[in-house]
DNA sequence: TTGAAAGCGATACCAG
DNA sequence: CTGGTATCGCTTTCAA
C-alpha cells in the first residue's frame, strides 16, 4: 500500500465514507459496518484497524443529515427557545431535562425561531424532522401547529406552560398555583386588601396573568368580608417603583403579592424609602425563593416553586416517543408553597 | 424490470414532494420550482396554484436534511450551550446575536453537548455540518477541535471567552478588564488591602479567575506601598458568607471586589450583620451592574460591562462565512467601567 | 413549460 | 467476510 507522506493542506473537500473506503482499500459498506460496530456482520480485525486508521487520518466525521435521511428518522428533540430569558429556576430545570434526555441518547437542540409563532413556527421546526418537540407556551403553538408537527413525523409534541393545546401532551405549569399560595398566606396573616403587582414588561404577561388570576380566585373563594384584589402595574425600574410607593397610602392596601422576588425587592425598597413599615403597614410576599430574598431586611416571604425532576420528564418523553398512540396527557408539574419569613 | 405492486399499508406517512407532485398532477421538479420560487424557470399560473394547493392540503413541509444534503451546504450556525447558566447580561447578548443572525438568514441552533469537551465535542458538532460555530470557552475546544470543525466544512469558527484558540476567530471577553476597573476604583478611593471574592461554585472559575488576575495585576502595577490582594473563597450561600464575615476584622481588609453584584449582596449583608460599616470600614464593589445593586443600602458600586451589539457581530460572522480565507482575528468585545455609588 | 434522471452521503439488503 | 446496489427527499441540469 502506498502511503503518501505529505502533510500538505489535505483535500480541501470534506471527507466522506467513500474517501475512507478508498484509503482503507475496502468498500463503503465495510466502512459503515466497522464505524457503526454493526453486530450482524463480522469484520476481520485487520480490516477494522485499517478502516479506523483511515478514518482518523482523514478526520472523517459522519454526516448527520445523510444518516437520518437514510434512516428515515432522527433522535432529535427540539426545544424552541423563547426570546424572553428564563430565570434561574427554569434554567436549572431545562438543563436537567436536557441532560436526562441526552442520557437517553437523544440529541437535544434549541432552535431560535425568532419572530415566528403558531403554524409558521411549527413549519420551521418541522423542517428539521425532530422526533419530539418541547415547545414553551410562548410560541403560541396552536392545534394546527401541533398537527403540522405530527404530520412531519414528530412522535411526541409537548407544550410547557400554563395552557393546554389540543393534540399535544402538556407539562402544565399552572401559575395560578403560585397566586393561590400567596393569597392563602396573606389571608391567613390577616390581610384583606391585597395588591397584585403586574410587571409591565411585555413578555412577562404570559407568566404574570395566571399568577394574578390564581390570587384573585383564591381571595374570592375565601368569602371573607372586605377582601379584595387590586392590580398594580410596575416596571422593573426604580422610578416606576417610586411612583407607585408615593401613592401607596392612598391605596389602603395591607398586603401585596409582588409577582416574584425581584419585583418584591424593588417594591419593598421603594415602600421603605417612603416610610411604610413592612410587614406592619403592608405585608409583602414574592415568589420563586431566590437567594436575594433571604438577604433582604426584613427577610422576604416567598412562594417556593417546585419543578419536577428532569429525569422523570425525560422518561416520559421517551415513553411517548416509543408509543405515540396514546391520548395526549396533561401533567401538572408545578408545585407552589408559601414560605413565611419576616415580610408578611 | 418488475414493478413491485405498491404497498398500500402506508397509513400516515410523511408527505414528500413526490406526493405533492402526484396530487397536483405534475413532476417533482415542477413542485420544487414552484415552492422555491425559482426565478430561472417560469411556471404557468394555473400550475403554480395547483402545486400550492396540493402542498397545503397534504401539510407538506420540506425536509431540511435532504435539502442541505443536496445543496452541499447549510446555513446553520451552531452555538453549543454550556451547562452553567448565563446571567441576564449574556442572555441578552446571545438573544441579540441570535436575532441578528436570523435576520441574515442563518438558522441558529443551540446544541447541548453535555459532558463532551474538546475534540469529542467538536466531532459531535461537526456531524451537523454547521457553516459556522460560536463556541463558548467552557467547551474547551482546542486547536484540534477547531481543525475537526473546519475539515467538516465549517467556514467560520469563533470562540467566545477569555482565551484565544489557535485557528479560530475570537470574540475575546477578557474578564481581566473587570478586575482592573475594580482595582483602579478601589485604589482611587484610598483602599490598599484589598480582598477578592472567589466563588466556590465550580463552573464559575472560568469567569472568576480572569477577574481576580486583572485585579491583582492592576494593584501590582500601581506600585503603591502596602497595597495587596487577598483571595477569599465564598460559596453562594448564607452560611459561607457568615463564616467569612465572622473572621473579617482579623483579615484587616479595607476594600473588597466581590466577583459580581450577587456575591456582593451576599457579602455585604453578612458584613452588615457583623457590624462592619460599609464603606467606612470596608469598601465593596461588585460587577455586572444588576438592578439589585441600586436597591441595596448603601447603594452598591459596581463594574458595568459593555458587550458589543449583536448586529455587528452577526455581520462579522457573515463576513467570515463568505470569505473564510483570512487569518483568524481576535476582537476585544468586553468593555468594563467602574460605577461609583455608595458602597465604596 | 414540463419531465426524466443524476446525485448529495450513509446504510442495509442480497450476492458472491 | 466483503462488495455491489437501491434507497432516503430534494435540487438541478439537460431534453423534450
Amino acid at each position: 500500500m502506498v502511503q503518501i507522506p505529505n502533510q500538505q493542506p489535505a483535500p480541501r473537500s470534506v471527507p466522506t465514507s467513500a474517501d475512507v473506503a478508498r484509503l482503507a482499500g475496502v468498500s463503503r459498506a465495510t466502512v459503515s459496518y466497522v464505524l457503526n460496530n454493526t453486530s450482524a456482520v463480522r469484520i476481520s480485525e485487520p480490516t477494522r484497524r485499517r478502516v479506523h486508521e483511515a478514518a482518523r487520518e482523514l478526520g472523517y466525521v459522519p454526516h448527520a443529515a445523510a444518516r437520518s435521511l437514510r434512516a428515515g428518522h432522527s433522535r432529535m428533540v427540539l426545544m424552541p427557545t423563547s426570546e424572553i430569558p428564563m430565570g434561574p429556576l427554569f434554567s436549572r430545570f431545562f438543563n436537567e431535562l436536557q441532560w436526562a434526555l441526552s442520557r437517553l441518547d437523544y440529541t437535544v437542540v434549541q432552535y431560535a425561531s425568532l419572530g415566528l409563532t403558531g403554524e409558521d413556527a411549527a413549519r420551521a421546526w418541522a423542517e428539521l424532522r425532530p422526533v419530539a418537540v418541547l415547545a414553551p407556551d410562548t410560541s403560541a403553538l396552536g392545534p394546527r401547529g401541533v398537527t403540522v408537527l405530527k404530520r412531519s413525523g414528530a412522535k411526541a409534541v409537548f407544550t410547557l406552560g400554563p395552557h393546554r393545546v389540543e393534540g399535544a401532551h402538556a407539562l402544565l405549569m399552572d401559575g395560578r398555583r403560585v397566586g393561590e399560595a400567596a393569597a392563602l398566606h396573606l389571608l391567613s396573616r390577616g390581610r384583606r386588601r391585597i395588591g397584585a403587582i403586574v410587571p409591565e414588561e411585555p413578555g412577562l404577561e404570559l407568566f404574570s396573568r395566571p399568577r394574578v388570576e390564581g390570587l384573585r380566585a383564591a381571595v374570592d373563594a375565601a368569602h371573607l368580608a372586605g377582601a379584595s384584589v387590586m392590580e398594580l402595574p410596575l416596571a422593573h425600574e426604580e422610578g416606576s417603583a417610586a411612583r407607585l410607593a408615593a401613592r401607596w397610602r392612598s391605596l389602603g392596601l395591607d398586603g401585596v403579592f409582588a409577582y416574584n422576588d425581584e419585583y418584591a425587592m424593588l417594591l419593598m425598597r421603594a415602600l421603605q424609602d417612603e416610610g411604610i413599615a413592612i410587614p406592619e403597614d403592608t405585608a409583602v410576599i414574592g415568589s420563586d425563593d431566590l437567594m436575594l430574598g433571604r438577604l433582604l431586611r426584613p427577610r422576604l416571604s416567598t412562594v417556593r416553586i417546585e419543578l419536577p425532576s428532569g429525569r422523570g420528564l425525560a422518561a416520559l418523553v421517551d415513553r411517548v416517543v416509543r408509543d405515540p398512540g396514546g391520548e395526549p396527557e396533561a401533567h401538572d408539574v408545578l408545585g407552589a408553597e408559601a414560605v413565611h419569613r419576616e415580610s408578611s
